[in-house]
DNA sequence: TGCAATTCTTTTATGCTTCAAGCAATTGGC
DNA sequence: GCCAATTGCTTGAAGCATAAAAGAATTGCA
């Protein structure tokens, strides 16, 4: 069995094809969902989905954060989240002042209406997942937990090589 | 059992925090490969990941597609198209003609320019999509995409669902 | 203390993406 | 043959995203 493997690797230069279509399956039903969850948060709230993430981050951090903590956390650029959060303060979810130990640093957080509708769409979005995951059992779901987190590990490792 | 079940559902409004971090583990996994990937064609072709696609759907339909079929096979917008494909025919990657029956319809294929650079990039692609899942044993891809294939089918009733 | 390196943010240029509105060509019913 | 509806594409406005450069403030070290 092993020998074979290795003929086979030596034989046909690689064989990718499944790992491509993983990739491919992987992509399309990421890009479903999203694109259904960004549908229903237009709709529903006239909200983006950018928005409704840096909204997301600054509720769990009732004392705020500095723009690169949301910078690290969303994995966007520092300029990106410039631009979220100057939209985001002009329609009065974000309040944004200099710090008073530190005068380079920016520190935001949600204001009272800011945390109020984040909650509202927070809730529903949950149920929305929820519909988008229910024909899944509850076996099938622990399993994509894991799969997923394997292949999590397995792309870092690839990134990590590559950075080296 | 059942009736605990029962009891559960109706005493918490409901627990879908399970559901919820599968997406965000979905999402971030995904999110994860896909900028590995853009870096990588950014490095080493300098070519954009819209690009890629694009050019791949082509190297598939050698007479070439119409605008339309693109957008649908890319599940992107009409807009996006023109101007995605305005660019790469300014690059020579792309001949674009009006179809001789229609004249509403432009007709996109890739030059020989095109054709050869992709194939170029679809090999190494293929290479480093197996690098991303090397830790990933034969099963664990089996698996995976026996369960995303039912994600999908998933979410794509709940879109029905929300559509209907 | 002084100044070089670092850190935090913004700006700029470019590209992708959507939606909505609009234009041009074709089709279908009368 | 005519005209309304449809189809195919483009345009325009807005937002999201990046990388690179530049501007401010702070830190660290000689």
């Amino acid at each position: 069995m092993t020998l074979d493997a290795e003929t086979k690797a030596v034989e046909t230069p690689e064989d990718h094809a499944e790992e491509l279509r993983l990739w491919l399956r992987l992509l399309t039903c990421t890009n479903l969902i999203e694109s259904e969850i960004r549908s229903r948060l237009r709709e529903r709230f006239d909200v983006t989905l950018p928005r409704f993430d840096l909204m997301a981050q600054l509720d769990k951090a009732p004392d705020g954060m500095t723009l690169s903590d949301v910078s690290k956390r969303m994995m966007v650029s520092n300029g990106n989240v410039t631009g979220l959060v100057e939209r985001l303060v002009e329609s009065g979810h974000l309040d944004r002042r200099t710090s008073d130990t530190d005068r380079r640093v920016q520190v935001i957080r949600l204001t009272k209406l800011g945390r109020a509708e984040f909650r509202k769409m927070a809730g529903e979005h949950e149920t929305w997942i929820a519909d988008i995951f229910a024909d899944l059992t509850e076996r099938d779901v622990r399993e994509l937990m894991r799969l997923l987190a394997k292949a999590k590990g397995s792309a870092q490792n690839a990134v990590q090589r590559r950075d080296a």
